[in-house]
DNA sequence: GCAAAAGTGTTCCGACTACACCCATGC
DNA sequence: GCATGGGTGTAGTCGGAACACTTTTGC
């Protein structure tokens, strides 16, 4: 009697409880450091609602999966990649943000657990099935999304530059060895133009002690030669968990 | 035809598709100037599960109300209070965190979304309906909780501490007029006695320019009256949305 | 040689730290 | 007077901003 809906008669106000279907959309970010883009993954509908229109990869939560793995579960099935950053965001659910919601569905209510992810570009191999229209959008080129998804992605950029700046996120992200111009771009990219002098910026990273120059040149072109660079997890000891800033 | 259910039988993966309830529960905290207390909002639970254990404030989303709707019904149901503020935290969605999941309840799962508050000691009046436990929990009394809540009120606690940096909450919740001194007790009692220098507290936050002298002195028992500040929301201005630093 | 990119150094100035000290009140 | 809490001032130091300058490459 106890462990088959115990309240459901006892108590009345559970007659008026929403159920809900929970989505998990992700909003994955990409930096393109030759090109200096910063982009976000987008796919085309096939289905309605919004079919043929762009949207954040998103899918429906199974039967015993976890919210973090249904995110992995999207992630594994758009793109294939070894290094990525996720975190959760924020979670939409207010009615009527999702027109399945209709009044003939016996009040079935669309939640969304938004997450984010930074990826490896280079690494970033989009998989292809032939059919679905999948693609990496530069920021500023975003059409317009289905569902609430371009209020999403705003908040997911807001959530990268935050993690950029107070966090060593680039350094999941970037190359195994960089130079430091290219650690410059990469904040550059999405901070943008202004958020520090080169030689500060230099300073400032190298004072830190984190960075190892292998002593390894790479010539870009023509101009002097940069220093490779490594991320050494044990210099970076002393100031994980404490906040800090990259600007 | 299309409305109804359009895509159960046209894709049969829908089938595997968890259903769940979606509960909201709060972390509501408050802090006491008068004797320098961080406290917690807690209430006992009178129903399974957990009957007799003390737990966050929550409750289970309704038909055609909003997450947040949940939120602010729980947060008046507890207490009566004017001023507060109100974000939302995180999402809490794995499976088997709800003892209710049982095998035989058909699958459903029960997601938590969870909210963070901070509301004005002197106003919040509990509102006791005679046979309720609600209690103030100081931060470190409380006692292990229902579910998952002391893993939801630890990443409420960190929450606040950044808010509280980062953020002028402090004047949401202190009271209208408040002299210098309560305004460092109050970051005191949230961020740990050694957060800075009284003095350069004070001039730091005066430069700033948001705090308006009233001129009015307030005498608490022995030694040289305080003035009375109030914030000033069009001196703020200039810092909106910016980054900014109270430690 | 010259342009381009990498890397170094220097000066200035504002902000934060750590104090020492003065002021106004209750008793 | 003196204890108590409120309020002011200052000297030292650290770090960021701005910018000039040197080094090493391709062509």
């Amino acid at each position: 009697m106890r462990g088959r809906n115990p309240r459901k008669s006892a108590n009345p106000s559970l007659a008026q409880l929403a159920d809900f279907k929970v989505g998990v959309d992700n909003v994955i970010f990409s930096v393109d450091t030759a090109q200096n883009r910063l982009l976000v993954l987008l796919v085309m509908r096939h289905e309605d609602p919004f079919m043929g229109q762009w949207s954040l990869p998103g899918t429906l939560v199974r039967q015993g999966e976890s919210l973090e793995d249904a995110a992995d579960r999207v992630l594994a099935e758009k793109i294939r990649v070894e290094n990525l950053y996720l975190e959760q965001l924020y979670t939409f659910g207010g009615p009527n943000r999702d027109p399945r919601e209709a009044p003939t569905s016996y009040g079935m209510r669309y939640l969304s657990v938004s997450y984010f992810a930074l990826v490896r570009f280079a690494e970033a191999e989009l998989i292809a099935d032939g059919v679905s229209g999948i693609a990496w959008y530069p920021l500023q080129q975003v059409p317009p999304l289905a569902f609430d998804h371009n209020q999403v992605l705003e908040y997911g950029y807001r959530r990268l530059r935050n993690k950029v700046e107070y966090s060593p996120v680039a350094f999941e992200v970037l190359p195994e060895l960089f130079t430091l111009s290219d650690l410059y771009q990469f904040y550059t990219t999405i901070l943008g133009d202004h958020f520090s002098d080169y030689s500060n910026f230099r300073s400032r990273l190298l004072k830190l002690g984190f960075l190892h120059d292998t002593g390894v040149k790479v010539s870009r072109g023509a101009g002097r030669p940069a220093s490779l660079y490594r991320f050494d997890a044990n210099g970076f000891a002393p100031y994980k968990d404490k906040p800090m800033v990259f600007i």
